[in-house]
DNA sequence: CTAAGGAACGATAACGATTTCAAAAGAGGA
DNA sequence: TCCTCTTTTGAAATCGTTATCGTTCCTTAG
């Protein structure tokens, strides 16, 4: 008992027991054990991060960016994913759960349905970035994909395009369909008619949509591209079908990557605050921990993007911006604490 | 205690007991309390994973990999990063230790000493992947980094070039020495001058690196590029000075990634079994943990690499390769089980 | 000098499972 | 019928910590 007062300093020692205490520690290389502990006091001072998957950049820079919160407050972290998939979510979760997690950050799986009101997670705070829960319990932290995109179309639309396609994964993805929402907007308000959502799973869908757009009477001379891997697919399609960027059509995508700015041209993009993302939801989290903003439970923060012009999309950057400076950054309109770029994602080993 | 052996078949339980339990279960929800449980029988049925971050897609890979092996094994599993630093991955791996996981599997840090040898971890089964751990408690599974990296430049002395310049990150990284070491092998046997381990950390670093091996009175006309951060910047480098490839320089890579066949042109790299990887460390884990294959403990794995031969290196795939084949891939000397390709790193969020 | 109060520390009982041991119930043989 | 043996079930101890309560000792006030 003692022991553990001295460790958790939960009541007064004198300085002399306490040092015999520290004392034995040393000579019988003492560490607590965690497990029990956890089973004691029903917590653990950890907390539990579930994504999707680890290979996608894009959620690994969540995890990172969580984890630098969670070791700035001393709380250890446990990463595990989903695939996509909601039981297999559900089963982290409530594994996690049962292990005591204090809290727990999640990007939600796309396909099948949220279990978090169910009374396994009664006790667990949890936050959830990228993608809203709904639920009075908990707090989402977004990202602002429809202003985003809108502010990509309208760029194209002001370089003088008139049919522009959306490319984009499935209409099922949240992410994905605020962005196309946020597309037609942009289209609408320029009184441009927008076109359908064309759903790029496979390489061969991405070329398929994309000849498609360009036959017909009025070829389509601009593509909006809602994630990166349509992206990928689709600058591969571009390339085998001999079409030239920018000169034949105009190319803007949604997410910045690692490439990005190595390719020629270099692809501009919107540019989401990854690790702004992970961090707010992470510090959302301890705050809720600490009992603290409390009155922002429930609430949804969503941050605002950036449009990064670089060549796809017809601006010159030779000409129009300083050769030291590739890449021009469009601030956007609301005010945000700086953000530092994503990691390098590339390899060190 | 009636519970516990239904729940376990740890001991013979009427019918009609055991129907009576699942219905008390089913009643009350009742989940077994796995911290109680790891506190009492000193395991878990879990396994950690330490990586040195998440944002580097071969790690990622590797921890999707090992991660699909424990699903099989119905083991869960934690993962968490070292950030490259043998304290921090001390400090995960002892609490992982504590927290009783069956197993360990780690990709060791490459800066400070490895601490695995240390009385923390007596009863832990740990798996090295990717970089050795040294002990003969230990096992390793490896990519033949030097063998890779032989059959990449002397595909590049095929081509006919002399002067071949070895781009690296750090000669402190063991797999980034053990490739400079193939490559140095490679240029030896053909009677060839190697050149310096040239080190590149940042982009200007590797710009000037790539300027001063291209100047005096024998320029490089080809480059080994011992990873894909060197490899990142160097195409940046290579395009800022007007360098084009495969014209100018031959360009040749380790590590497939991504985008290596979309660049254009696309980039010749010896690509790494990385799902294999993954995948045989855990399953080594798993084996020893259900102490089959004991006779292995202490021996390294090591895994064959394979030349992914694209247009970077000079070979013109429009000629030589059938039209609808963009990649040749030239078969490892070594036979091994096929391996999936490395899944898409791309974003579907 | 006594009583009251606080500081320091120890004893006991949880937390929720499993290990070990003991008891009850049923089967079979003398 | 009684005894032994096996099968099935329950009780107690245990894992390593902390919550709770109680005891000792010392200080201070009346």
């Amino acid at each position: 008992m003692t022991v553990s007062r001295v460790l958790n300093g939960s009541a007064p020692v004198t300085k002399e027991t306490r040092d015999r205490v520290y004392q034995a520690i040393n000579q019988l290389n003492y560490q607590p054990n965690p497990v029990a502990r956890s089973l004691r006091q029903a917590r653990s001072r950890s907390i539990g991060i579930i994504v999707p998957n680890f290979y996608d950049p894009f959620f690994a820079t969540c995890a990172h960016a969580i984890g630098l919160v969670a070791k700035k407050h001393q709380y250890s972290v446990s990463v595990t994913t989903s695939d996509e998939d909601a039981r297999a979510e559900f089963a982290e979760a409530n594994l996690m759960a049962l292990n005591h997690v204090d809290g727990l950050a999640v990007i939600p799986a796309a396909f099948g349905r949220s279990c978090f009101d169910r009374p396994e997670f009664h006790s667990t705070h949890i936050v959830a970035l990228d993608r809203p829960i709904r639920g009075h319990r908990f707090n989402s932290v977004l990202v602002e994909n429809r202003e985003g995109a809108k502010e990509a179309v309208e760029h194209i639309i002001w370089h003088g395009h008139k049919k522009i396609s959306h490319l984009g994964l499935s209409e099922k993805l949240y992410t994905l369909n605020e962005r196309y929402q946020g597309y037609k907007k942009a289209m609408q308000q320029a009184g441009l008619t927008p076109g359908q959502h064309l759903t790029c799973g496979t390489e061969e869908e991405t070329r398929a949509c994309i000849q498609q757009a360009m036959s017909g009477p009025t070829p389509s001379t601009a593509f909006f591209i809602g994630n990166n891997l349509v992206m990928r697919n689709a600058l591969h399609a571009f390339s085998k079908l001999n079409i030239r960027i920018p000169d034949d059509v105009a190319v803007i995508g949604f997410d910045d990557f690692e490439m990005a700015d190595i390719f020629n041209p270099s692809i501009t993009v919107v540019r989401q605050p990854i690790l702004e993302l992970g961090r707010v939801a992470a510090e959302l989290l301890f705050s809720r921990l600490e009992e603290r903003n409390v009155s922002l439970v429930g609430q949804q923060i969503v941050l605002a993007c950036e449009l990064v012009i670089r060549q796809s999309c017809g601006c010159n950057s030779q000409t129009s911006l300083k050769a030291s400076q590739k890449t021009l950054i469009r601030k956007p309109a609301v005010q945000r604490p700086p953000d530092k770029h994503r990691p390098l994602v590339t390899s060190t080993y």
